[in-house]
RNA sequence: GUGGUCGUAGCUCAGCUGGUAGAGCAUCAGUUUGUGGUACUGAGGGUCGCGGGUUCGAGCCCCGUCGAUCACCCCA
């Protein structure tokens, strides 16, 4: 065992694996900026008060924060979420509105962890402030929907609620707590604590032994004002109109307690329950107002980076790309000749890699098929003397002749001085 | 934070009721008068997560601890 291994809940993203979180950012970015979102970027340290607007009622921000006093006496906190740094941004500087923004990056939550959830973990995400037309919300849940379908994923089920405005969302939860209240004896011992924190929580238990109690429960649609429910609707006929399918949930409430008005969350078809959702989102108004700016509509969502990527493994899509080096430089007369025409085909932009150690021909050309090369140039002492170089594909299906003919497989033994223009039509 | 399961070579794992460690893959070298992907031979590599305890003796039993994993919780 080493004397250093990662921290429980962090670790590191090796090659191949860290190519594809590359191709999965670059993936998402496609798509945000298509829908001209640009990037911001927010420090991973923010002051702790940010987050505590979020809500106290929410363990992201009560038991899983990683704060401290930095050496200046600043109560600082690695960020949990990204939302309130996006918040927190915009009123700090005033963009235009709508602000319509992507990010991507690593959060820290103090959680046990499991598969699927770690302490640091990284999410993309949308946000845009200052507009509440419902057809933005229609707008950002179709980019998360088109970001699951680009990276190819199929079993994808979407669910949409509604919270309604403040008021509606007061009058509901009272409702809520009156009816687990009235019912106690059968709540579980665990709900009752949730109940007492926060009613709407109590709709996501998972315990059986709460389900007909949940399943009694006021529903939130009873409680809409006119415009909220108008708002609803509108979101609805969108998403319909642009074929997206979706399942309202009356029991989706999700765990940040600024929501209310839409909202939604991804969950995956093959994932376990406890994992099952990939991302979610919904809408904010309030949030911007709370953290000193001026009242300000909000919507977004976050994507978890891993379960999406344990998504994509179950359905067998968008695996870690291949790290093919075009050629690989074979050579037995010590290592020199290697170095110049690895430099050489790099130079023009041939991706060239070579064996070290000065190895047996025998263990330089298994080095040469492991490193997925097209083609392997071949110098020993011969082919030095002679001014000349072999060129040889490795994979026939790939590789053509210097006519571009598709290559039968054989090897050709070329003038030195040729090599470079040989490579250069036979890759291009 | 609570509870269950697990922790043996780089990787995947075997090791019966306790007698001081094995396989496959991978790596390296050779079989081949210079040429890889299939074959054969050989080599290197492990204080059995860590620390205590029981025992003549522990990878196997007990306790603790760290880590992973699963459920609850929470959420992505």
């Amino acid at each position: 065992m080493p004397d250093f291994q990662t921290s429980p809940g962090m670790r590191d993203i090796l090659p191949p694996e860290s190519a594809r979180w590359r191709r999965f950012v670059h993936v998402f970015a496609g798509v945000a900026e298509g829908a001209g979102d640009g990037q911001v970027i927010s420090p991973l340290l923010e002051d702790l008060g940010v987050f505590q607007r979020i809500g106290d009622a929410t363990d992201v921000v009560t038991k899983e924060m990683y704060d401290f006093v930095d050496k200046g006496g600043r109560h600082v906190a690695l960020r949990p979420e990204l939302t309130a740094s996006v918040c927190r941004a915009f009123v700090q500087h005033r963009p235009l509105t709508p602000w319509k923004v992507w990010y991507a990056g690593s959060q820290f939550r103090y959680e046990k962890p499991q598969r699927g959830r770690y302490r640091q973990f990284d999410q993309v995400g949308i946000e845009v402030l200052g507009a509440d037309d419902p057809y933005l919300d229609v707008e950002i849940i179709a980019l998360g929907w088109e970001f699951y379908r680009a990276l190819g994923l199929q079993q994808v089920n979407l669910l949409l609620n509604s919270l309604g405005e403040p008021a509606d969302r007061a009058r509901y939860v009272q409702a809520l707590q009156e009816h687990f209240e009235a019912h106690l004896d059968t709540l579980s011992d665990e709900s009752k604590v949730t109940l007492q924190k926060n009613p709407l929580r109590v709709l996501d238990s998972k315990r059986p032994q709460d389900a007909p109690l949940v399943a009694a429960a006021p529903k939130i649609a009873e409680f809409y004002s006119e415009a909220a429910a108008a708002h609803f609707a509108a979101v609805q006929a969108g998403l319909t109109e642009l074929g997206i399918p979706f399942t309202v949930d009356s029991k989706l409430v999700r765990g940040l307690d600024y929501y209310r008005h839409t909202t939604f969350e991804y969950q995956g078809g093959t994932l376990e329950s406890a994992q099952n959702a990939l991302g979610g989102g919904g809408r904010y108004d309030g949030l911007v107002e709370s953290l000193g700016g001026p009242p300000t509509a909000g919507i977004g969502f976050a994507l978890g980076l891993d379960r999406t990527l344990i998504a994509c493994d179950d359905e067998g899509v968008f695996p870690a790309p291949a790290n093919d080096v075009d050629v690989f430089v074979v050579d037995t007369t010590g290592g020199l000749q290697a170095l110049q025409i690895t430099a050489q085909l790099r130079d023009v932009g041939i991706g060239a890699d070579r064996a070290f150690e000065n190895r047996s021909m025998k263990s330089q050309m298994k080095a040469a098929d492991r490193s997925g090369a097209t083609y392997a140039v071949i110098i020993g002492s011969n082919e030095l003397d002679a001014g000349e170089a072999v060129v040889r594909p490795l994979r026939a299906e790939r590789a053509l002749n210097p006519d571009g003919s598709p290559s039968d497989g054989t090897q050709s033994t070329i003038p030195r001085s040729d090599l470079l223009d040989h490579l250069k039509k036979a890759l291009s």
